[in-house]
DNA sequence: TGCCGTGGTGAGAGCGCTCTCGCCGCCCCG
DNA sequence: CGGGGCGGCGAGAGCGCTCTCACCACGGCA
């Protein structure tokens, strides 16, 4: 716990360089205009100074920040238990990163703390927001929104309010999921059942609305809402075999309930896939490799939808243009999936 | 994607208040020293105004910023396929967000990001920083502290450097190590071998010792080297197994890994926890109670210990003294770990 | 009544940077 | 050889805030 020293200022590197203030801070960013033999000069002095520059007076002029707040709005501790938003935030990182910005992580609990949130985004911090928040109620899009700070979300936000300019990225869950119950049907399978995801996010939606897009008049009781945990997905899974003993497939939502209905399936007995062929969704290693049988499922590059979402926020924000593309007010962008064969089915 | 509106400042404040900037300084800052009426009157200003400090300047003169970098060096991104690093967050987040500051992520990527994160740290953009290194040989410790930033360090940091004023937060790896040994053998179990972690990390290495306390001459080849992940389990279990097919207990290093021997036991006809008894560490819950049977384990509060090592840093940083307790530069502090009984063993 | 002490308020400097503008010297062209 | 243009550099203002200090109006005490 060491105390910070004093720092030297762009003055004390002038001052060493033999220059103004004017020229080292052409030097620092970027040396446009400056001569070769000052611009030697000069780095020599930042360079035997130490010179840092001061974040705080720079973006006092400036008006940026070169800093992009991400906020995660899960009501419950789940938000980690799922290495879904890891993957994502490592994405994020990666590349603001990569553009020499900085990663503000606000974590919320509850409701009330959506007022603190909204007030530290329009309080001007940081120069751009990225945004989970995949609950249909959530009134945080809307406060996002109104605070005027550039946005993009992580997966289709689900939300009533004003739907222009609203930008984000999200994996083809309703492609995906059309994928998934072809595969099992290109099987053999004929009594596919369907474990969904927690209903109030737009995932679980998107990928019911694939499984009937292709299950077109699916017996409904084929169908048990989960909420992508492992213990939702016993328990749909005890349901659906209740209602449905007959049933040959399931298409779960996602790995962690797939990872539930695998072990109530094998405790009655069935074997997988022979008597009922599992697929899963999102390929979360950790989760699919580990289960028995190992999980056949639909994968989606999580760590590059983060990736996306820091580089359409960084368009948008005109920083130089991050890896090329049209500059402009940037548009969503909905990722394909990959179907990955395991044994599962 | 809307373009940030000018925002009022303090002299727009003071002119619709009627006073100064000084005056609505200080009332924005507590309101020491400011009579009732004007109090009043200011706020309704700030109200109607919108008003919202300009952190940039503000920290231009307080030389403070009200910020808390959080450094994650993981080299693999294994670091959030636990929900480890999420758990200590959630709890560093809270801790932070009760004082008002920001947590502002580092995420590091192999050695190159080293030198990133230390110019970083060293430019003065935060107050303190809170740091997982938990490898032996990582450089990271040793340039943080040259950088002299107040640092308190998740988990004991393994290297060889200055120790003076080194600060952290750590669970008793080593005391949770010995009771569940001891749990084992309480058991009635005399062949206990141990699955440790990662040995070039202090958490399993100090396990490891744990072991050994209790199992001071236990037979070398009831040791197999695992990595905490679920495949390093599977691996290092068979290898106990076939060293030594008379085990009749293994503790693993952590929850993950216990997962993996599980299944190797019950693949190898092994019932868990009658021929086998099986133990894990972490309490990690998705992991400890969806294993088959449920996991016996030692718990460790690992949000606490996040947001102790906030409390901590804050605290040193003489944030008004969070939660009490003397002022000064504080010293490590380790948690104790506590037996949670399921079945396994 | 006069004086000092005290507490409340305002004026102004200055944090470290960027950026505009103006000056100066050089080169090119007539 | 002179003038205009241009590129390189420095001077200086000002970003929005905090904080010191001086000022002023009281009240208490002699």
């Amino acid at each position: 716990m060491t105390e910070t020293a004093p720092r030297p200022t762009l003055e004390a590197v002038a001052a060493r360089a033999g220059v103004s203030r004017a020229t080292v801070s052409r030097v620092v960013n970027g040396g446009e205009g400056v001569r070769e033999p000052l611009v030697e000069r000069v780095r020599r002095a930042v360079e035997e100074l130490g010179y840092v520059p001061n974040q705080a007076a720079r973006s006092l002029v400036t008006r940026r920040h070169d800093a992009v707040a991400v906020v995660v709005a899960e009501p419950e501790s789940r938000v980690f238990a799922d290495p879904f938003f890891g993957l994502q935030l490592r994405g994020i990182s990666k590349e603001l990163t990569a553009y020499d910005n900085q990663l503000v992580l606000l974590l919320t609990e509850g409701r009330d703390d959506h007022a603190r949130v909204a007030r530290y985004l329009a309080g001007g911090h940081v120069d751009g927001a990225l945004v989970f928040s995949l609950h249909l109620d959530d009134p945080l899009p809307g406060l996002i929104q109104r605070a005027g700070v550039p946005t993009v979300f992580g997966g289709r936000p689900g939300w009533s309010g004003d739907r222009r300019g609203v930008v984000y990225v999200d994996s083809d869950n309703r492609g995906g999921a059309r994928e998934a119950v072809r595969h099992l049907a290109g099987l053999g399978r004929t009594r596919i059942a369907h474990i969904t995801g927690a209903l109030d996010q737009t995932s679980a939606a998107d990928r019911l609305d694939g499984y009937r897009d292709v299950m077109v008049d699916a017996d409904p009781r084929l169908i048990a809402e989960g909420d992508f945990t492992p213990a939702g997905g016993e328990r749909a899974m005890r349901e659906l075999l209740g209602r449905c003993p007959d049933l040959d497939a399931v298409f779960a939502a996602n790995d962690l309930s797939a990872a539930g209905a695998l072990r109530v399936l094998r405790a009655s007995g069935r074997r997988v896939p022979d008597d009922v062929a599992v697929i899963g969704f999102d390929d979360m290693l950790p989760v699919a490799e580990q289960t028995d049988p190992p999980l056949t499922t639909i994968r989606q590059d999580i760590e590059e939808m983060g990736r996306l979402m820091a580089r359409l926020l960084l368009r948008g924000l005109d920083r130089r243009n991050p890896a090329g593309g049209v500059v402009g007010t940037p548009s969503s962008v909905v990722l394909p999936t990959t179907l990955i064969r395991r044994t599962s089915a």
